[in-house]
DNA sequence: CTCTGCGGGTATACGGCGTATACCCATACT
DNA sequence: AGTATGGGTATACGCCGTATACCCGCAGAG
């Protein structure tokens, strides 16, 4: 049951994943479902620690090929690196992951071994409980391998005409934004995601370490 | 209207906030309200706008008093951060927001200009297109100021026996959690949510301005 | 001064949703 | 042989967003 409804949130995303619908596919009564789940949210909940659940550890083997294996109090970085690109990789088939993880009121025992083993790679690297938690927070959602595309772009006009028009008031009304898609490397298409992503990954990554060798701690 | 279902969400979610609900509110027939917006989600979009346009714009004075001022090109890691940081807090009585705005579709002019506001301040200081790119990104949700609560923990029972016994498996059960937990400066009360966030914020922000020293670019 | 268009309100109704309550039946165990 | 029970069904309630149709008072045109 929950996988098929894992299949029905991946192929028409989670609002379309009604019990309703689901016992449709299932060919059975809506209230059939009640028996394996108390309601709705709890089916979700069960969604998402599948799918959490089936974030590959990452094997030694892969860390070798990763980075050329230091003393490992200086593999805190590259394993917590490798774990979260693991979880993009996981999460990456099921779009509607993130707003099901993000609006999770309360962590299950999947949920919390996940960042459980977020934090030991951290300690295991000699990091201070308190730059851990720091981190963790800054990580945020991140630590699950999405971001949010924050730039959705209005859609534009069908007719041509019209959408010259509208692509110049539009440049002239927002410079900077102009300015970027004009002239960053990619200008035009769109972005890659995962280069995008790792590059906001690394960019904290690089920031806790940094601050755990100068020894920081939040006082 | 819009003020109205602001105020409401305000005080009850926005999952409450229904076009029923709000025409209670108004005194007035549900339908009174598609003579002004086509659909709950335009509503929605009205609201953010609403609260998006309310961001403050930082002043030359609030410049003055935050950083010793030095030359127009170094102070765009200032007026990011006093951006960010005003967006945190005209956002913070609606605690519904950040699920609004991350669900928009579309960006509507006002959630452009803002955007559009920090990458001017970027590009001022001298960010190349392809950085500022990536650092939009990577500040990604967090340029509206909030950060998901990312560690919802479980609820403890309240026999206290009971509690004991729960909070001892589960500290067995998370040796990392456990250790950031009662170690950590803060160890016990809540943390406080703006240093967090400012951290997480200048973590980013040291991470570009490094990479701009640098003259990195993406290729 | 009447007519008319219309902005903004109402009444009713439809189809969807989650889910409470009550029933029902085959199988597995005593 | 009798019974508890796991898993299915039928029906119904109250909520939601919203389509459709109506209605009324005022503004401005003739």
């Amino acid at each position: 049951m929950v996988s098929t409804a894992i299949a029905l949130a991946d192929a028409r995303g989670l609002e379309a994943t009604t019990m309703r619908g689901l016992a449709d596919v299932l060919q059975v009564t809506p209230m059939a479902l009640y028996k394996h789940v108390a309601h709705r949210e709890q089916l979700i909940d069960e969604m998402v620690d599948h799918v959490v659940g089936a974030i590959a550890e990452p094997s030694d083997d892969a860390a070798a090929s990763d980075t050329e294996r230091t003393a490992d109090a200086e593999d805190w970085r590259a394993h917590v690196r490798r774990r979260v690109l693991a979880a993009r990789r996981a999460l990456r088939t099921h779009p509607w992951a993130q707003n099901a993880i993000e609006t999770r009121t309360t962590a299950s025992p999947v949920v919390l071994a996940y960042m459980d083993a977020l934090m030991s790679a951290m300690f295991d690297g000699g990091l201070s409980a308190d730059l851990v938690h720091h981190a963790m927070h800054a990580l945020s959602t991140r630590m699950w391998g999405f971001t949010r595309d924050v730039m959705p772009t209005p859609t534009a006009p069908d007719d041509p005409a019209e959408r010259a028009a509208a692509l110049n008031s539009f440049l002239a009304a927002y410079p900077a934004i102009a300015r970027m898609m004009t002239t960053a490397p990619h200008a035009g298409q769109g972005c890659d995601d995962d280069e995008e992503f790792a590059l906001a990954l690394d960019l904290l990554l690089d920031g806790v370490q940094r601050r755990h060798e100068a020894g920081w701690n939040s006082a």
